[in-house]
DNA sequence: TGTACATCAGTGAACGCGCGTTCACTGATGTAC
DNA sequence: TGTACATCAGTGAACGCGCGTTCACTGATGTAC
């Protein structure tokens, strides 16, 4: 199909319309913008995503699926000193791995594109989809660090805690932004610290 | 200025606004949608509200004015057997209340409402500050609780505390729409379990 | 190694539709004397 | 109590712009023999 050059350009598309529509919105965006801040005309751009949909469905799909890559890797499977697959989960690693999520859910551009790709699968029942198994996958995989940090915990009482610290990190994405505007002091470690009494009980 | 005639027809058209716009969103729906749900012509609907913005921004203003004011109602100042302003905030009182919070949260129109105005807010500096308004009271309001719950408790913790909660139930609110899908047996106590520990110290 | 042809990358103009907004208008309701 | 006039409620058509999409086209790159 598309040759290596096609490839990049695909890239090169989706970095700039990523960009485009965390800071103008959904509804503040047109393919011309798109088309513009890649560098390319609307013509050109309609060769890779036929209609505005393709264009948008693509850019959201790569986005939760490289927000799930992170929250794997920092887990730390078999990286640097975290934990591996199969081993315990301490306080010192759950502290580590909460905190930098909560770092990458405070990042004002991650927070715009949570924000926009709400409002749009809320149109969009196919993006709808995508997300939803999006967050089946990371209330999954936070399910699982449970198991390691606590295996005497039942499967139930395990998606739980883990769709709970799953809102709780949601939430936070939203109410720290720009447009929440809170910023308490002392905030992060309460946060971070009410993950760990849900995790590890105590 | 409008009669009391005038003032129906503004709630009517605010009502059937915020009706459309839960329903189809910001970006799929017009200024024709909301007429014809209002039951008037778009230069009338245009009588009450000359701008598109004026009407969104009079939907999003009401909606959260109005949940601050049930969140109050909530809280049981003086009704039933809820506690008074000034009295100790016990667990019964808080299980209530956090119950009836998580209630309102997981209302698909509310919820709906909630990712609306973010999305929009994004856009709008103007509702923007309306909504870190709302968000500064709501956690204002919860750190009166933690208080009322341990008056020990010092004003920054407090605060650190209250923020944590609405991150809590705001992410909640997206999480077990229908965009988030998250409904995990047990979920909804856990999370009221959450923020009761969070208020109660324990 | 060279040629022929298909496929891919990229251009540029135009179309047509839906949208928010404007505007001149008529009918209803209130208010002053 | 009746009349005159201002203001408010509501209509309906039209405008003009921005948008996503279409389409016919040229140039570049690959591939088969």
């Amino acid at each position: 199909m598309t040759g290596t050059k096609g490839a990049l350009r695909q890239t090169t598309i989706l970095d700039a319309a990523e960009e485009v529509l965390v800071a103008k919105g959904n509804a503040g965006s047109a393919m011309r913008d798109f088309a513009a801040a890649a560098g390319v005309r609307v013509g050109h751009l309609q060769h890779y995503f036929p209609t505005r949909a393709d264009l948008i469905r693509a850019v959201l799909d790569r986005s939760l699926k490289r927000s799930l890559q992170r929250l794997k890797e920092m887990s730390g499977i078999g990286v640097g000193d975290g934990p591996g697959a199969g081993e315990l989960l301490t306080r010192q690693h759950s502290e580590r791995l909460f905190t930098a999520l909560l770092a990458e859910h405070s990042d004002p551009a991650g927070v715009g594109m949570h924000v926009e790709v709400w409002a749009i699968a809320a149109a969009d029942e196919q993006i709808a989809a995508v997300v939803r198994a999006f967050y089946a996958q990371y209330a999954e995989h936070v399910a699982d660090l449970v198991g390691r940090a606590r295996p005497e915990v039942g499967e139930l009482q395990r998606n739980a805690v883990a769709s709970t610290v799953v809102s709780l990190f949601e939430g936070a994405a939203v109410t720290r932004s720009v447009i929440g505007g809170l910023r308490a002091e002392g905030s992060d470690a309460e946060l971070v610290r009410t993950a760990q009494w849900l995790v590890h009980g105590f």
